[in-house]
DNA sequence: GTCGCGGCCCTTA
DNA sequence: CTAAGGGCCGCGA
């Protein structure tokens, strides 16, 4: 099992303009203990480059990682780009924006890892 | 609704 | 080997 190619693919698949959380990833993953692993694996950007990890907050909607993207505000600007409003806390509003992913997405992730072998 | 604490598990020193 | 800390989370008060 390779939890970082795990959350490598679930990142990449969550939807345009919506953004899911550390926990949730971590679940996607099938190990709903390892929230804070993503957040390294992402913020050491082990995961790749056409990864979209701006669209990555915590369980609050706060843009937790956002000092580790190049500038300061750039996690911010890649979200309003897609449409994601931004309060000045740096939050954006989980009911709103949050991905609402259905049991059938979680079913072919693990079906995907198993034929990866990931 | 908020806050705090303990648990989690990997990585670095 | 131990120890500390991190882009966190859930629960109970």
């Amino acid at each position: 099992m390779d939890f970082y190619k795990r959350a490598a693919e679930v990142c990449r698949r969550i939807p345009w303009g919506t953004v899911a959380t550390y926990g949730q990833i971590a679940l996607l993953c099938g190990f709903p203990k390892n929230a804070r692993q993503v957040g390294f694996a992402l913020g050491r950007r082990l995961s790749g480059p056409d990864i979209p990890a701006h669209r990555v907050v915590n369980s609050k909607g706060y843009l937790s990682g956002a000092a580790s993207f190049d500038t300061p505000d750039l996690q911010k600007l890649l979200l309003e780009k897609e449409g994601v409003r931004v309060d000045a806390e740096r939050t954006v509003d989980l009911k709103r924006y949050g991905w609402k992913n259905s049991f059938e997405d979680a079913l072919e992730l693990q079906y995907f890892f198993d034929r990866q072998r990931i």
